[in-house]
DNA sequence: GATGAATGAGACTTCATTCAT
DNA sequence: AATGAATGAAGTCTCATTCAT
């Protein structure tokens, strides 16, 4: 799954365990400063390697720039995949998979502004499969989605599934790209209202239309 | 309003004058290829300046970013503030407004998606100033919401009302930040969808909730 | 004529005076190091501009390789041109234009020993233009030959003109390609054995084939 | 005969088993990509052995240059010694050993050139070595002239030997390092010029002279 | 003897910015 | 005010060679 990246070096378990250094540390560098200014120099010595070293494992700047993007969105899906409930109705399950989604994009605020801001910078064809990623991410919402049209916990038609996957996600990343104008606000707050926009569930606000 | 970007030139007419040649350049510019890709040469060239010229009314290339961010925050601003409507109700204006405001997403598709991945590269100082921009524009729908507190044609609490226009300022983003997600998807319906979402005024839909 | 290499300096003047400087400087290292040896700073140091200047009157190093190919074809061909006399019979002219030729070898001996090692390092586009012009000064000779020919001082044939052409060249330039071999030889002694290999003037020696 | 070049391996039968891998590698890529733009990865990969492997029967890069020419010089040697024939007089022994000479060149167009190129890049010591090697090549010559002058089937001067024979050696190889000029041409064709030019052995063409 | 990962100096080139004219 | 040539620091990447295993 996902691009291939080439290494000049045989052992995969080698590989693994190098690229697991590189990636934390550009994680980091690529959130303190940025991916263009972050240098390779850089990224080898906080990953332990010499700058040779590191481009055995990788064979560009940009290389790095996927991989790392390719991890969060690792880590995101399997934490959200993780959670993923086993409740009666599809309703239940999506509202627990909601708050979990909102926990996780509040452990990963970095990493989610990092996808957001510096994915640009990948070159196409390694940008597809990152957008890729964030699709599977969002179709984890569009299955329970369906879910819920089929066990009739929700109503809504088959058409608006796509897009409201969609807002669920966005609504949830707001927490790391709006966090400048959000970081006042109790994060548990944020979940009930984001978790509200999209089911109405509270009683006497279904729409926040007076009826 | 905004910050000051100092100048070596006196004439302020001129400067105004330049200073247009520089943005329009630079905008098509970084959404062709983005900031750090594209180089002052470039940018002055393209504004019909000298590499000097450039310096003078100008003194980093950070500044021009920064200016490139205000006029497209100026440029949206102005053109939602111009289609504010006289309706009646709160929850006509709104309606009216989220409308005209979506309609001004998708013509700028482009310049609020260089907002999203390139204001970041700004100093500090300019950042601050380039998000106070953003709130402002937020800040349409913060008082379009109170007035529906207040003459009550809209339901809901004082406390949400700030996230709740944030949902809507994102919401219709979206479109330019996730088009490669919905690129397939009629405008309009789109629109439909996304004042649905916020308002739930279509019949029977007032949550996607069943009741 | 020649290929014509990219400048970002305008003043065409100034572009003529810097690539001189540029030539005169990275002749005598290639010279002394090889062409691969030689670094872009070394370069740039000898010619007394700075890093970044260099590469405002070149793109890249190879067209610093170019330009001195082209500067010394064009130094043999002026030398060889200008030394053409106008004595009655081709055969005249053809040994005057033979003593020239060795005289400029001579004095040019380590860099016609330069293209003859560095110039496989051209892309192919500038090689082709390095290889043409090495045939115009070939043409001279073949140009002699027809002229012999045609007035009857020469006796050959149409079809062998262009290789002995190229044998004239070759048995030249072979004083600077084999002088290891050569060194100890005098240089006169070597013009008149040279030249006789392809008259065969002297008495008694119209071949060294007994008769 | 020839510079040792050293080894950390002791047995003489794999050093001999190994090099020839690392010379028939070697050839093939320096003649595709020159010396400096091969790697030693790709010599050891394209030899079969390991990169560190490769460093046990060589010292240097340059020492893979030095065996590649060494190898190039002998196989031409060899191929020109074991053509020498044994006609009566050393004047048929000499036309016949420079068809052979031409034909060798022939098949050898690319390693002629390799030599040509890229012994500039050996170390003094090395060059050397080989340029001694280009002189036993030519001593065939120097011997075969000598004879003519002994058997007077050969007119020349003593004198006169030595330059003759590098004559000899040189408008061979220019159908090798000139093919871009002569490409057209048929090689017996060349052959019998070249030859002729040395000889003038043809009817009426004694000299190009006219009488 | 062999392997192949690691080293690290150094190469070419770019580009924001300055400043003499 | 304008020009555009010059600067030089800095960046990415390569590769001959070494050495622990």
């Amino acid at each position: 799954m996902g691009v291939q990246i080439e290494s000049t070096v045989k052992d995969p378990e080698r590989i693994r365990e190098r690229r697991k250094q590189i990636v934390r540390a550009s994680v980091e560098l690529f959130i303190e400063k940025g991916f263009h200014k972050t240098t390779t120099r850089e990224i080898a010595k906080a990953s332990g390697l010499s700058n040779g070293a590191l481009y055995e494992y990788v064979k560009s700047k940009e290389d790095i720039l996927y991989l790392v993007c390719q991890h969060i969105h690792q880590e995101i899906h399997e934490r959200l995949a993780d959670s993923l409930s086993s409740h009666e109705t599809a309703l239940e399950r999506l509202r627990h998979a909601m708050t979990s989604f909102l926990s996780v994009i509040r452990d990963m605020e970095d990493e989610v502004l990092l996808i957001y801001q510096e994915s640009k910078s990948l070159p196409p064809h390694h940008l597809h499969d990152v957008l890729q990623n964030e699709q599977v991410i969002t179709d984890v919402f569009v299955q329970l989605l369906q879910d819920g049209l089929e066990d009739k916990s929700l109503e809504l038609t088959e058409e608006t599934i796509p897009l409201v996957a969609h807002d669920i996600i966005v609504l949830g990343q707001m927490w790391a790209f709006r966090r400048w104008a959000i970081r006042d606000m109790d994060f548990s707050e944020f979940v009930r209202q984001q978790i509200n926009m999209i089911l109405r569930t509270e009683p006497d606000h279904s729409s926040i239309l007076r009826t």
